[in-house]
DNA sequence: AAACAGTGCGCG
DNA sequence: AAAGCGCGCACTGTTT
């Protein structure tokens, strides 16, 4: 992929200069906590290790493995597990050997597995994220790069360290990565978010007019119907909630209509693989009904006794989805394929073309997610080669992940940036490329004065 | 010692 | 007809 036109060029050059303002700020630090969480961290590990390794699994382990034992194999981990122990090993990897991820082995019931994933888990914050970051911290500032000639999408890239693959998902660990990151002295970190930004960009290529009533219409919700589809639940299931259990426990279902049904589906996933994550997730994230019965035996009243028969009814809902619910889309998507076999290659509507070698997803993919960038990096040169600096503003841009900016704001500016952000990530930005179509929403969180990123929250406007 | 493939896992 | 898109980092185990 290689940029083509003269706009997209100045993008890019822009792009490299604005970053390398972000990057040269940099973002300021705890060092502080990070250096107490770091110790903290290395003596939880440590004991849990020292359990972990007196299990009888452990024991197990180092008689086939002797000297050559190391915990931290997980090709010796399955040889234990499914060759010794005889455990029924549910999946293999690309290679042929057997697959050992947290999905696999929390099948199993065994103390040593329980505890072998939750030492990884900590392992991963405490290395890649707590030691990572502190790594390449200078005089209390974090610097992390960020690349506009790594990725095949023309989307950005981030490194040493990765800015934008901080934990987030889970609460706890988020929290504790997060609340190293903090705003200078007297000011507020704020997180600018494009809400649903692929989704929009999508529907500025298809068109889709139902589509773009399910993104026009605040009180239409794809995520929740789906889950509602997928599940055979009525309405009344999925509103209204009762109390804040059941606002959690509806929140979680729509969760698995986006993420294992309408994300997968839009990425071109098929309804076979949907169905194996989502009935899963019934049991793994143990999904219930109002009345507090299980997903799965709400699923048998309704006839669908088993993974085989879930498939089934999948692949209705699939075909439903595209052929009855979105046939603008799938239309756009077959001719779209269509058109980069006969020409071979494809222009974004920002100008660039990629060409070469590509399946039929990529083709659908990379149009979309490379111009859902550019939305969030013609923003970003706005703010920092222009607004912030013709206002003469401290206000500076600290961070970007994709589809949101990442400032570090003084409080006494914060009533002149809230509105300036929604100014240029909204209007400005529709008034520059006209072919987008769709109304665009900016979602703003901000941290409390001399507060973490950890602390972040919703603001008044 | 450095490079590479493979796996797993964090994010959008 | 084919069958999720894009990244970076840590670690193991092998090859150069």
């Amino acid at each position: 992929m290689i940029p083509y036109t003269k706009t997209a060029v100045k993008l890019l050059m822009e792009g490299a200069k604005a970053l390398a303002k972000v990057e040269g700020d940099g973002i300021r630090m705890d060092v502080e906590y990070l250096d107490r969480t770091i110790k903290k961290m290395s003596q939880k590990i440590q004991d849990l290790e020292t359990n972990l390794k007196q299990n009888e699994v452990a024991k197990e382990w180092r008689k086939v493995y002797g000297a050559k034992t190391n915990f931290g194999s997980a090709v010796q981990l399955g040889k234990v597990l499914f060759d010794v122990l005889k455990y029924k090993s549910s999946a293999l990897t690309a290679s042929g050997r057997y697959k050992t991820d947290e999905a696999t082995l929390s099948s199993i019931d065994l103390p040593f597995v329980r505890d072998y994933l939750e030492i990884k888990k900590l392992q991963k914050i405490h290395t890649t994220y707590l030691q990572g970051i502190r790594r390449e911290i200078v005089g209390g500032y974090l610097h992390p790069f960020f690349n506009l000639h790594t990725t095949r999408t023309f989307r950005s890239s981030s490194d040493s360290p990765n800015f934008q693959n901080l934990p987030v998902r889970n609460p706890e660990l988020g929290k504790m990565v997060r609340r190293a990151f903090i705003p200078r002295p007297n000011g507020h970190l704020v997180e600018m978010d494009y809400s649903g930004i692929e989704v929009c960009i999508a529907a500025c290529y298809h068109k889709d007019p139902r589509m773009i009533e399910y993104i026009s219409d605040p009180t239409k919700d794809l995520h929740r119907d789906m889950a509602m589809e997928c599940f055979a639940l009525p309405k009344s299931e999925m509103s209204n909630p009762t109390d804040e259990e059941d606002r959690k426990r509806i929140k979680q279902i729509r969760y698995c209509g986006k993420n294992m049904f309408v994300f997968p589906q839009f990425y071109g996933d098929w309804y076979r693989h949907c169905a194996a994550s989502l009935w899963q997730a019934t049991k793994q994230m143990k999904l219930k009904l109002r009345d507090g019965s299980s997903m799965r035996r709400h699923l048998a009243k309704k006839g669908i006794k088993n993974l085989s028969g879930f498939e089934e009814h999948l692949k209705k809902v699939e075909d439903f989805f595209w052929n009855k619910r979105f046939p603008t889309y799938n239309q756009w998507k077959k001719d779209w394929f269509r058109a980069y076999q006969k020409n071979g290659y494809l222009l974004t509507k920002t100008g660039f073309i990629c060409q070469g070698h590509m399946r039929r997803n990529e083709i659908i993919n990379y149009p979309v997610q490379g111009s859902a960038f550019h939305c969030l990096l013609q923003a970003l040169i706005w703010f920092v080669r222009h607004d912030l600096k013709k206002r003469k503003m401290q206000a500076k841009i600290v961070g970007q992940i994709h589809d949101s900016i990442v400032a570090d704001v003084p409080d006494n500016e914060m009533a002149e940036f809230v509105p300036l952000a929604k100014e240029i990530m909204i209007e400005r930005l529709r008034e520059r490329w006209k072919w987008i179509n769709i109304p665009l929403t900016v979602e703003i969180e901000a941290s409390p004065i001399n507060g973490s990123w950890a602390d972040k929250k919703g603001i008044k406007e």
